[in-house]
RNA sequence: CAGCCAGGGCAGGUGAUCGCGGAUGAACAGACGAAAGGGUUCAUACGAGGAAAGUCCGGGCUUCACAGGGCAGGAUGCCGGAUAACGUCCGGUGGAGGCAACUCCCAGACCAGUGCAACAGAAAUAAACCGCCGGGAAACCGGUAAGGGUGGAAAGGCAGUGUAAGAGACUACCGCCGUGCUGGCAACAGGACGGGCACAUGUAAACUCCAUCCGAAGCAAGGCCGAGAAGAAAGCGAUACGGUUGCCCGCCGUGCUUUCAGGUGGGCCGCUUGAGCUUUGUGGCAACACAAAGCCUAGACAGAUGAUCACCCCAGACAUAACCCGGCUUACAGCCUUGACUGCGCU
């Protein structure tokens, strides 16, 4: 990802779980928080609760696909921002549509989305 | 052609665009970092499985422990072979099933000891309920395990002789036990002779006994480089300086350099060339072994295979490497293929 790090520390998803503002769809949680850094840093969690490995491994690479295309929507020209997306069990089969869709939709809760244009 | 048995292989494909991982090569920058390390861009080829799964066995590797012996604990359990090793595999033996091809079996020892055996049944390791026979007027007494009934199991089976009725009491065949013979490395098989069957049942996936094997923990193993902080020693400097109120007393705290050991955050190695794969040949019934030639085939560290579009078909199951191998077990849409057997039809 160009404009991206990923969330890696397990501290660093407490604090944004802890301090940051969530809002969830049938899909999908995602909490936000704005950091001291310069860029964005994505966090993905899919718990065993989902499916087995190649369920949760799915998700996950919906989940960034779907970040990853639509990244410059995300960017925010104050400070960078910590994200963490979190599936939920619904989540379990959906196709790259529904998983942006549901994605997109949760930012624009968050009023951080900009400048997007839903072209189908 | 149908049914059935055994084995082997595949695990959606092709193209386009975007994206990811390490490797190699080139270019750029020498950013970031104390160091160890490492960055960006482009190109090239490569990039999960038959079970990668469960983590149930066995080994390699690593660290620790270890004179030798014994106990405890655990595992295995017909015989021979294969193997680094195994609880795995191969070939046999015995038993069970199938017309057959073939398949299945935790297959040592209850005359070392101990335990358990519900219910039913007269009685369960000890026998007379009915029956049969003899005696007696009868009550009843005695004999009897052939028959009935119960049970998983009732004092070898079956036929005959025999007898009051019966009984290995006696005889043939089968079984059992013992002895030696033949074949086989062995498990075992075969037939011979003897015992007339006594201790008198079953259960070891009951304790147990016997034989064999087993040190412990695991790649978050372990090794290397090593900030910061704290520690030790030596040297330099001073009887000082700083703080507590300006001063005095009192109280509290020490600077710099070098070296050393330990090793946190971090980084690197371990990390993929291996009991490796493919082909051919030789030995072996086989598992497998040996030889030759060729090949290099993921190596991440929050963890890489995805997304979109188009087309095709039989419409894609189960399931994502994490130090590496050999197995076992479990899950699984289907497809392809080889061999054997049985039945039917045709020649």
């Amino acid at each position: 990802m160009v404009y991206s790090e990923s969330l890696k520390k397990n501290k660093d998803f407490q604090i944004v779980y802890q301090k940051g503002t969530s809002q969830a769809n049938r899909h999908l949680v995602m909490y936000v928080l704005e950091n001291q850094h310069k860029e964005n840093r994505l966090g993905i969690s899919v718990s065993k609760k989902v499916g087995n490995s190649v369920v949760r491994h799915r998700i996950t690479r919906l989940i960034r696909e779907s970040y990853r295309l639509n990244e410059e929507c995300f960017l925010s020209p104050v400070t960078g921002l910590d994200i963490v997306v979190v599936a939920r069990p619904l989540s379990k089969g959906i196709t790259f549509w529904e998983m942006q869709d549901s994605l997109l939709h949760l930012a624009k809760k968050h009023h951080i989305l900009k400048g997007f244009h839903r072209d189908r």
